[in-house]
DNA sequence: AAATTCGACAACCGCCACCGC
DNA sequence: GGCGGTGGCGGTTGTCGAATT
């Protein structure tokens, strides 16, 4: 046990100075990328092959593309999410000079914030929906109570009239009874508007309403064609990058 | 002004697949 | 087929500066 962990000790760790990155440079100008874990013994780098590889790959790479991901790149990475799930590396095929790891950071920092502030939202939409529902019931409620005075008034009318022997009162009264009651059996039936949906609705709402950090029904339903044809853009981009 | 929280990014860890022996 | 070495990948944690309280 001693030795090894005297050597699994012997590696560091933590943040790269800038002379260690010059070594790592130096090293893979000299004979290319692979065989990592002989970078330490060449490059007198007190690293490990893995962190060497993810050094160079992550930040050192000549072809990396650096600053803020573009509003272009961000419609791809959604786009390609939608369609490979969490597999970053995949992703990253798609957009050249960013790493996974960036794809990976900056969905967890943008994206899944979204998810958080969307349903959030939604749970206030929800609230202002019930409100207003219950509110709506109320005026039902004080309504329906209305319509029952009115009866009342219009049976006593009727009554009151009936006994005075008035022909053209006793049919006018009748009529309003009738308009009455089609009028509060609508009322009862109701529920529909509030129960309404969308019949579509944009690709944003999908992802968003499905919630973007848990895609894997999303990504079977892709597969099997739910989606796939209300999104043109995915079509040019479900080729996998192999 | 100090403490705390947040956001962005870098780096590490564990698992797994591949390959040569 | 088993084994060890290596590299790739995704999840997670650490770090640090900026913003907020």
């Amino acid at each position: 046990m001693g030795n090894w962990r005297v050597i699994e000790e012997e590696w560091r760790k933590g943040p790269w100075t800038a002379e260690e990155d010059r070594l790592l440079i130096q090293y893979v100008n000299l004979h290319g990328e692979g065989r990592w874990n002989s970078v330490a013994r060449f490059a007198g780098l007190k690293r490990n092959g893995k962190s060497c590889r993810l050094r160079w790959v992550n930040y050192l790479r000549p072809d990396l593309k650096r600053g803020q991901i573009t509003p272009y790149e961000e419609k791809i990475i959604l786009e390609l999410h939608a369609i490979w799930g969490n597999r970053w590396s995949t992703i990253a095929r798609g957009l050249p000079g960013r790493t996974d790891n960036e794809i990976k950071n900056y969905w967890r920092t943008h994206f899944k914030k979204k998810v958080k502030k969307s349903s959030t939202d939604k749970a206030e939409k929800t609230k202002a929906r019930l409100l207003k529902r219950q509110q709506f019931q109320q005026q039902q409620q004080q309504q329906q109570l209305n319509n029952q005075n009115d009866m009342k008034r219009l049976v006593s009318l009727f009554e009151e009239k009936e006994n005075n022997r008035v022909p053209n009162l006793y049919s006018q009264g009748k009529q309003e009874m009738a308009f009455l009651y089609q009028n509060t059996a609508n009322q009862e039936q109701g529920g529909g508007f509030f129960y309404s949906t969308k019949a579509s609705s944009k690709y944003e709402d999908i992802i968003w309403d499905y919630g973007l950090w848990n895609l894997d029904d999303f990504n079977a339903n892709l597969k099997i064609g739910v989606y796939y044809n209300s999104l043109p853009c995915m079509q040019t981009l479900a080729t996998p990058f192999y």
